[in-house]
DNA sequence: ACCTGAACACCGTTCAAGT
DNA sequence: ACCTGAACACCGTTCAAGT
C-alpha cells in the first residue's frame, strides 16, 4: 500500500511563505522550510525538483486569486483605461502586501500560471479596446514594464528600504534635485504614487 | 615601508566583470574573482568589505561614463522629450550591452554614484521643462520604473531568455493573445520595442 | 512509497598567522 | 602593511539506506 503523501504543493508554499515573512527573503532555504514543516531536508525533494521550483510554488500561491492574489474580473470598470488600471493596481497590491516576497515575484513570475492569466486578461482589455499587432504588444509590455519596475523601485525606494539612507545622506549641493524629489516623494503614499504614474502611462497609450 | 597596494577598485571591478561575462551572473564569487586575479580569496577583503560592496564596484564601473557607461550630456537634443529619450536609451543600452550584469544593475544601481548622477540629469531635464514638486516626482519615477522594468522584462523576455520556451509551449487555446503577442514581439527588435514603449510613456507625461 | 542522514561541492566571512 | 590558509557556519543537491 502506498503511504499517502503528507504534503500538498499548497502546504509547501505556505511553509516557505511563513519562512520568508519571518526571516526575510534571504532566510529562505530548503533546510529552513523543512524545519518549518518538521521534516528532514531531503523530504522536500519528494514534492519539488529544486529550490527554483519551490520558489515558483511560492509565487504561484501568492498570485492565486483563490488565495488573495489578483482577481481578473474587471466587470464593473467602464473604459479600457479603467479596466487596465484595475488589473495593474491589483498586481501592484499583491507585491505591496508581501514585500518580502516581492524579489521572488520579480524573478519568477513568468513561471506562474496565474501570472500568465493576468497577462492574458490585460491583453484582452487592450484587444477589446481595438489594439492589435505590434501596437498591442508595445502597449502591453509598456504597462507590464511600468508595473514591475514600480514594484522594484518600491523595494529600494524612498520609503521602504535601502535607498532612503543613501539619498538622505546625499551631498545636497551635488544632487539638489534628487534631494528635493526624495523629500517630495516622502509626502506621497506609495499607492497613490503608483496610481499617478500608471495614469501617465495609460494616457500615453490612449493618446492618438 | 608600506608595501604598495597591488589592486585598485577599477582592477577589482574588471576582474569581477570578467568572471561574470565568462561564467554568468551566478558564477560570481569571492573565490572566483580571487582566482581571476591570482590572489588568495581573503586578499580581496583588503579592498572591499563584503561581496555586496564588490557588486557595487561592478555596477559603478559599468555605469561610469569614462568606461562606456551612459554619457549624461544631452546638449544636442532639442525638446525635453528628446533629452529624456537620450538619457533613457543610454541607460537601457548599458544593460543590453552587459546582459549578464543586468541583474546586478537592477539590484544595486542605487548604491552607484553614477546612477545617482543619471537620475539627477533626468530630473534636470524635467525641471527645465517646467515640472516641479509632486508632478516632477511622479514623472521621474514613472520613467525610471519603465526603464528598469523594461530591462527586467528583457531578461526573461520573449527574445533573451527563460520566458521563451515557456510561452512557446503555452496551450494555445488557453492563452491565445499571449501566444499571438509572443509572435508579434519576436518580429520587433528589443531596442525598437524599448523606444516605442518609452515614447508612449513620455507622451503621457507631456500630455496636458 | 515515502522519508531521511551522511556526504559532496560549494558559499561568505572571521581569525590568527605568515612575510 | 599587505597577503593568506585554515576553519566556521552556512548553502543546494546526490546517494544509499531506513521504515
Amino acid at each position: 500500500m502506498p503511504r499517502p503523501r503528507s504534503l500538498t504543493p499548497d502546504l509547501l508554499a505556505k511553509a516557505a511563505l511563513a519562512v520568508i515573512e519571518r526571516e526575510g527573503p534571504d532566510g529562505l532555504s530548503m533546510r529552513a522550510v523543512a524545519d518549518e514543516l518538521g521534516m528532514g531536508t531531503m523530504s522536500l525533494y519528494r514534492y519539488v525538483q529544486s529550490r527554483e521550483q519551490l520558489e515558483a510554488l511560492v509565487v504561484d500561491h501568492v498570485l492565486d486569486p483563490a488565495q488573495g492574489g489578483p482577481d481578473l474580473d474587471v466587470g464593473r470598470a467602464r473604459s479600457w483605461v479603467d479596466k487596465a488600471t484595475v488589473l495593474a493596481v491589483r498586481a501592484h497590491a499583491v507585491a505591496t502586501a508581501h514585500p518580502a516576497v516581492a524579489p521572488l515575484l520579480l524573478s519568477r513570475r513568468h513561471a506562474s500560471i496565474h501570472s500568465l492569466r493576468w497577462g492574458e486578461a490585460l491583453l484582452g482589455v487592450l484587444a477589446e479596446a481595438g489594439f492589435a499587432g505590434e501596437r498591442r504588444a508595445v502597449a502591453f509590455r509598456a504597462i507590464v514594464a511600468y508595473v514591475f519596475g514600480a514594484v522594484q523601485l518600491q523595494q529600494l525606494g524612498p520609503l521602504g528600504g535601502k535607498g532612503t539612507a543613501m539619498i538622505a545622506a546625499l551631498p545636497r549641493e551635488d544632487f539638489p534635485l534628487l534631494a528635493e524629489t526624495a523629500r517630495s516623494a516622502r509626502k506621497i503614499a506609495p499607492d497613490a504614487e503608483f496610481l499617478s504614474g500608471l495614469r501617465l502611462v495609460l494616457r500615453g497609450i490612449a493618446a492618438k
